[in-house]
DNA sequence: TTTGTGATTGACTATTTAGTCGGTTGCGCA
DNA sequence: TGCGCAACCGACTAAATAGTCAATCACAAA
């Protein structure tokens, strides 16, 4: 069985939220430990080095949100509406979580990434197939599904930073639908 | 007269490539000095801090960037021929000089960044501005113009890390045009 | 020749930080 | 009750590293 202890919990959160502040380089293990409650050594005990840390809380994030939105597409409905379902659902989950968005950003632009990392991920190989449905129903450009995955992601990040920057204004939900006209104007055919 | 001299010009180049290499934390101030056959000291009499001399570098190199790409754009061009050969220019620029690539997209994650020193930048007004064009003239979408700019950044980012995983085959042009597609078609109204 | 100024050196330090270690505590189970 | 093992503690260390500094050098102007 694996219970996560209360300890573990803290950890881990408080590292997101510091790393997401501070940036990895900029917050130091010591601190972690502090700022949860608990000691220095029994970081080390969970998470043999700071990679490890920072690696695992990686992969949590990015399972947290594929499981989001990938359970959010329903079998039967047309590409373009799968599409929007994830973009939508990436939104949602981003604005939620601010913090998984500011240390997913750090994460993939770090000397930790590599393309391993990307494709050791299940949930992937689910976004990829979406794609390829599109693509084989004409709908989408023929390009190498995991390009399109990835292009998704760009998009779905220019959109937040958009979405973020006009958050005051109220109208913005007609801002959402000329932001997805930008996605479908890039995939489609 | 602004006379650079070997040394410093020896630390700009070398900085340069380590940073894009290992990272602006794997690479020590030291070991740049080392390499660039300079003395400690030296690099600290040009650069009074590790964070001066990145952002130099930063500043210099999309300065590069922007007098390459927007000097190959003509007056009279349709905007469709006009954001072709930005696209391009950078995707020809990105392939000439990987580091800068590499740098770029590590600086532009990392915390050192802010939309101050984005917007500081006399370049971006002028891409700002042919977006504008592009948008009175109804054919680009009617989006923040500052939007369409980063869009068109990130459209070239992915369109990079795409060619340089098919670089072996010898039919990307193909490929090019393919992938200004996507250009066009998120950008397009 | 003198004098001032910027280039240059490299040894030195003060600090920071990841990771260790010896030992304690608490809990389930035989 | 006592065994075993994981959770847990926090003081400690060894290494790394940004930045300093006192001193020399080169050279141009006065």
């Amino acid at each position: 069985m694996k219970t996560i202890t209360k300890k573990k919990q803290a950890l881990i959160l408080t590292a997101k939220s510091l790393f997401a502040e501070k940036g990895f380089y900029g917050t130091p293990t010591a601190q972690i430990a502090r700022d949860a409650g608990v000691s220095n050594g029994i970081l080390f005990h969970y998470f043999p080095t700071k990679e490890d840390l920072i690696k695992t809380l990686y992969i949590d994030i990015k399972d947290d949100i594929f499981k989001y939105t990938l359970s959010q597409v329903y079998r039967g409905a047309t590409i373009k509406e799968s599409l929007y379902t994830l973009w939508l659902a990436s939104l949602e989950w981003y604005t939620e979580n601010p913090e998984d968005f500011q240390f997913m950003l750090q994460f993939e632009n770090s000397p930790y990434y590599s393309e391993d990392i990307e494709r050791s991920h299940r949930y992937v190989q689910m976004a990829i197939s979406i794609m390829e449905d599109g693509m084989n129903q004409g709908q989408l450009k023929a390009l190498d599904p995991l390009f399109l995955v990835r292009l998704l992601s760009a998009l779905v990040e220019r959109s937040v930073f958009e979405l973020n920057r006009n958050s005051t204004d109220s109208s913005n939900s007609t801002l959402q639908n000329q932001l997805f006209d930008v996605v479908w104007g890039a995939l489609a055919k």
